[in-house]
DNA sequence: AGGTACGTAACGAGCGTTCGGTATGTAAGG
DNA sequence: CCTTACATACCGAACGCTCGTTACGTACCT
């Protein structure tokens, strides 16, 4: 039996986390085993010895991302309607440093993504996975009047992904001119123009 | 007097659609001096006597794609309101292969433009002449009675970025869900939702 | 003793950039 | 009109560097 097999997948995130920094702070272009390595006062031979090649190291890193992203401590959820779905989105935008650097990761990994199949399915999946965590919560908003009954769940979840996306490019790219209180106020725009005019 | 001078910038347009070319195809981490020289036949060298780097460039590539983007042939476009509006969107989403590979390029750089401050900056600048160019039509709209009169212009302007970006990215990499139509759909569903009640 | 967990050093490839050379012109001087 | 002079437009090779990856050594644990 091999000795202390959890402490494997603990060092594995213990790099996925110094990837995580490089690539908030230099992008994917700035992405080098090297520069994984310093960041985490390591040599580049560790970070074979736990994966393969680079792009393995990536991978996981994104997934990793990911799974850790949706086990977060989050704000109060409430768990019906259009309410849950603003807290959903509130919880993407880079409202606090940390959201910025995850949506950083993000965008900047589309690049790859694009570029690289595997990569662009797994992104794809996750869109998919996005819409999914939606869609819910706008059947019951339909179900409770706060939709016309006429909404395409399907589709607006697509439509709430896509606004709350490139607000966070917008926002990415000019902090000082979309704070957090303007995203807000854009989330709640947002959300009014799509409720049901007897619910607004 | 230096012969040809109309001359040379011409060849930095034939390179900057080399530029175009392998970017498209493999995005910024595959974006080389020696890519972009076989993509045209010529030599490297031949790049370095027309821009002093690669950086340069990427610069300059970046900046005649939205030139050339701008003074394409468009679709009818009509002059007033949303109608206008939903031309101008229309033209940005990746309907076309040339609009799918012109949109490939600039979700690619934001990986580039989020690591390098002075390309960043080109790229709010670029955010910000977008919503300048949409928001009097948003002003026409409210005039015209299609927008509720409380509707904040640079607001929707903003959302409407948002959303039409968003839904690009969305579409790169999931074309298989987002065909032309889903796409018009969603836009126009979008523009149904932000409309006043009485113009719809 | 033998496997695990590293560090150190090096390899070959590929990168941006530099350099020297060679045509091809245009311009000036007699 | 020919010659000399010089800038322009490129090519091909090379430089120095950094990259991902490999090989090897060593300390530690069991």
């Amino acid at each position: 039996m091999p000795p202390a097999l959890g402490d494997r997948e603990a060092r594995r995130e213990d790099v996925s986390r110094a990837v995580w920094h490089v690539l908030a702070d230099k992008g994917f272009g700035g992405l080098t085993l090297r520069a994984v390595a310093a960041a985490m006062g390591v040599s580049t031979g560790m970070l074979m010895h736990y994966f393969p090649t680079k792009r393995a190291l990536v991978a996981h890193a994104l997934d990793l991302l990911e799974k850790r992203t949706a086990e977060r401590p989050r704000r109060e959820r409430p768990s019906e309607g259009l309410a849950a779905l603003r807290a959903m989105l509130l919880d993407v935008l880079p409202l606090t440093s940390d959201d910025t650097a995850r949506n950083r990761i993000w965008v900047s990994s589309w690049d790859l993504a694009l570029a690289d199949d595997a990569l662009g399915a797994d992104q794809a999946d996750r869109y998919v996975r996005m819409r999914s965590g939606i869609r819910p919560h706008l059947e019951a908003a339909r179900d409770l009047g706060e939709l016309p009954v006429t909404a395409d769940p399907e589709q607006l979840a697509a439509t709430a992904v896509a606004f709350v996306h490139g607000l966070v490019v917008q926002a990415l790219f000019d902090p000082g001119r979309f704070p957090g209180d303007v995203q807000i106020a854009m989330l709640d725009g947002f959300l009014a123009s799509i409720s049901s005019p007897r619910s607004r």
